[in-house]
DNA sequence: GTAATTAGTTTCCTATAAGTAACTTAATAA
DNA sequence: TTATTAAGTTACTTATAGGAAACTAATTAC
């Protein structure tokens, strides 16, 4: 098989696993999505759930998750403008991965509280 | 109920998934994580593995690794010492969020290659 | 004209992450 | 004596992330 990567080996996994966090890395991702997993939600609404995130980086954050087809962003043209941010279906792929991250992180804290 | 959080709430996934994601975020965790689930190895062992990390970073994650007891490290007093890390049973809880991430990284892949 | 609301943007600044290159320590072999 | 190997460390520098505060645009109500 020459120099060919095979799904087993340890290198396909680190590339693999490097094309995930990419997309997900950074302090607020993984809360937006969650954030968005329990419903869409406007920009103030996201921000209110969030509270310690900036209006700065949320936007910023946001367009990076449009960007990569995670979320997705529709205008209303109500009185004030509305925008309503929703998971797309590759979004919601990460349910699974997201689930993982909250059972771990009981775990982990379950694990550090015990000493 | 009044203000305790309940494990359904959203503000309850959004601070335990933070737990988590101090522990294995970064740009090099996970990678160390996932070469290491390949089996112990040696500092220069990972070094190779990863192959664009530096020792001084390799050292620093190691390190915060250890402290988080998501791996061991041991010295063995041969002729140069050799030194070889390896998972703690807190290491190996992460390995079904490990894998959701590397199949959300082939599933990621495969979509963006799709368009 | 003034205030309120929504969804941001802008500027400026600090903090943290990451990278490069050279060096260190200890032991042993040539 | 010099080189080699393993496992780092040190000093210096650059890059990226993150944060605070004030501001903007559009619309409507008072």
């Amino acid at each position: 098989m020459g120099k060919s990567i095979k799904k087993e080996t340890c290198q396909f996994k680190l590339m693999a696993s490097r094309d995930a966090l990419e997309v997900i890395q950074g302090k607020w991702r993984i809360p937006i999505i969650i954030s968005l997993t329990d419903g869409n939600k406007r920009f103030g609404e996201i921000k209110k759930n969030i509270a310690t995130i900036s209006p700065k980086i949320l936007s910023q954050e946001l367009k990076a998750l449009e960007m990569n087809k995670i979320i997705s962003r529709t205008l209303y043209d109500s009185m004030p403008v509305t925008v309503e941010y929703a998971l797309t279906p590759l979004g919601k792929s990460l349910k699974p991965l997201l689930e993982e991250v909250l059972k771990w992180g009981i775990y982990f804290r379950k694990k550090v509280i015990e000493k």
